[in-house]
DNA sequence: GAAATTCGTATTGGACCTTTACGAAGCCGT
DNA sequence: ACGGCTTCGTAAAGGTCCAATACGAATTTC
């Protein structure tokens, strides 16, 4: 379905041309007027009517003078921070995260909370609790939020409002469930992937910066992967693109196995912390409780942990071998509990197998430096991006 | 990498609604004035003013009246055909194919010649004999080809200008010899990989239409598979996307196998039609000589063909649990010689498998139905979006 | 303190599109 | 066949927007 050009009227002209300075001015931080007329290639008079319109809509402000080698200073101007406001949430396994961001996409607070209940009400009412305190502490209501955003676990349905392939959230695959996170601000709000969210997070503050194509790969008590493909995330037909999970890596021959058992070759059952475990157990180590252990372990050259390591990175070089296959990205990000605390071990490992598996050039491959706050920054970034967007839009209908 | 917010001045307008209604016109085909001011919500004055350029332009041409059921009749307008040629050409493993198709898409001349050298001197020459042949019968020449499409196997290094991945071609992979494309014919040129091409062509000609994610995944003496995603050919980094054939599938256990022998699993080895030869062998059909005969014999009752054909379907529906797991696809199109001939026995069967693989819905799989013609189909269909851009460029920068 | 340089804005002019209005051209009924 | 109705195409007027030019303002350097 090629999108078509788009024709216009001359005032569009105007709000496109709003746009591209607000954008630049994002993008560039502190900036004078003729630094601006230089990066949109529009004339100094368009630029400064620019500048009092989005001034005026309390979108920018003046912040300083810039003093040149010669010449007159230049007026500098800058997102106004409190322009809008950004609730990113990332539900995870152990801990609730919050974080207010304004839209300059500096974090101003930030809550960690051990997960109260799962089920919808509990969660919801804690989730209530976290943005009130948040937004309290910045002196603003839950209704100034401008946009939130809710990085879960499993694949949102945007039809039917249910969370799917989220078995740590119960009931949350009810029709409508998710429609119910509206009760935490009035705000409009998102609902993405954890695991997507962590590879914009990754792609926009951490390893994946100007990088065109690329995956983040978690691995821990589950396995998922986001993609990026020109920057941009990318969720497939149904939202559930790299759910790799479901690869199947392990080594039985499913011509030998019946249809029912196949699936215990699943990438995420062998490759998983719990994976490793097991693997650790097969290979001798009765005792073996827990991945980290396994690393340790491996680290003081335990034979036993080092050869479930070995495992382990033939397993990842399997996925990888796969997804570059498919995909031929740049790089890929290794996040996730097993991906940061292993990465270690697991790197230069897997990157070798990956080259003898295929003949292919393969990605870089390096550990999360985000780790933990990936899916909460990733969260910032949507948030901000799309609350640019809103803060314009509202002004442009307000003009209008 | 964001792509920023472009700014506009006013003349620009004039050209992005010049494009938006050649855009319409291409779409709708011959179209009157107010529906070109319906669908791109201009004028009729402005309408009226885009018609003139264009037609000044020799772009688009009037081509009758359309008499409603009351008032007025209104003139029609439509892409001159003449206003651009499209050379295409798929250079196959038996034949080299080229058509010569005008810009709004009308394949007028074609040619099937059997493959001549494949070195690049002797290829250059045929080629250029035979774009002289077609061009002849058309009455232009060479030079006034607006684009020429190139369909190769193996992959287009464009910093090197050499071609990988193509051991059918040999000479072609120096640095370089791509760029000589040029000499089949003065004008501007580009060269895509057959099965990308493939997948674009059943993207617009074919069962992909109006599908956003897809990919085609051709199996015959090779394997591959292009990905189309929002409507746009999927390259990768590198232009190695969907390189299958280096999928890990086959049966071993990569941590029993020394590294060196871990490819003999690689999916281009397993399954394509010698990979099914080999099968129906090693399951005790010794003089098994082809994959055709193999599905005859399935097809028949046969049944160490048909197990041989399991073997296949097995081996098919990994490969496309990993694509589904990677990318969520809304549909597969199976093509090559064993997707088209093998298709009745496969799809099915693949599908039911592919079901058992991945716990996710599993995309549609289909035959192509461009069979053969899905490469050139989608050299055209790559050549004319682009000769559309050209002719607009050139007509743009005539005015200007 | 004057020259040089850079910044910001006022003014003018041009390009573009839309609205409104009206003549032209076709259908349909009587 | 002919008026009425409808739709099409264009002409004229008006408005919005941006660029170019010019000039005053502010700042540094010598």
């Amino acid at each position: 379905m090629p999108t078509h050009q788009t024709a216009s009227t001359t005032s569009v002209l105007r709000v496109m041309n709003e746009r591209a300075v607000f954008g630049e001015i994002f993008r560039l931080g502190p900036v004078s007027r003729p630094e601006l007329a230089q990066a949109t290639g529009l004339s100094k008079p368009t630029i400064s009517v620019a500048l009092t319109n989005l001034g005026r809509a309390g979108l920018v402000r003046e912040v300083g003078l810039r003093a040149g080698p010669a010449g007159r200073s230049a007026l500098l101007y800058e997102v106004r921070p409190e322009a809008g406001w950004v609730l990113a949430v990332d539900i995870g396994r152990a801990f609730v995260r919050v974080v207010l961001a304004n839209l300059a996409g500096t974090v101003v607070t930030r809550v960690d909370d051990p997960s109260g209940g799962r089920n919808p009400a509990d969660l919801l009412a804690q989730l209530t609790g976290l943005a009130d305190r948040l937004t309290a502490e910045v002196g603003i209501g839950r209704e100034d939020v401008t946009l939130a955003v809710f990085g879960t676990p499993g694949i949102h349905d945007k039809e039917t409002g249910a969370l799917h392939l989220a078995p740590n959230l119960p009931g949350w695959d009810l029709p409508g469930a998710v429609d119910r996170f509206s009760t935490v601000s009035p705000s409009p709000y998102l609902v993405e992937n954890d695991v997507d969210l962590a590879a914009v997070g990754e792609a926009t503050y951490g390893l994946g910066r100007g990088v065109a194509h690329f995956a983040y790969v978690s691995i821990g008590t589950g396995t998922g992967m986001g993609i990026v493909i020109d920057g941009k995330l990318y969720r497939g037909a149904r939202g559930c693109a790299g759910e790799i999970s479901y690869l199947p890596i392990g080594e039985g021959d499913p011509l030998q196995d019946d249809p029912a058992a196949a699936r215990r070759g699943m990438f995420e059952t062998v490759a998983s912390a719990d994976g490793i475990v097991a693997a650790a157990r097969r290979l001798g180590w009765a005792r073996a409780t827990s991945a980290k252990e396994v690393f340790d372990a491996a680290r003081a050259g335990e034979p036993v942990a080092r050869r479930a390591v070995e495992v382990e990175v033939n397993h990842v070089a399997h996925a990888l071998a796969a997804v570059t296959a498919v995909l031929d990205l740049e790089l890929i990000v290794l996040g996730g509990g097993v991906g940061v605390q292993g990465g270690d071990l697991l790197i230069d490992p897997v990157q070798d197998r990956l080259r003898h598996l295929v003949a292919l050039q393969p990605p870089r491959i390096q550990a999360s430096t985000l780790a933990a706050d990936a899916v909460l920054m990733g969260a910032v970034a949507v948030g901000v991006t799309a609350a640019r967007d809103l803060v314009l839009d509202r002004t442009v209908a307000a003009t209008g």
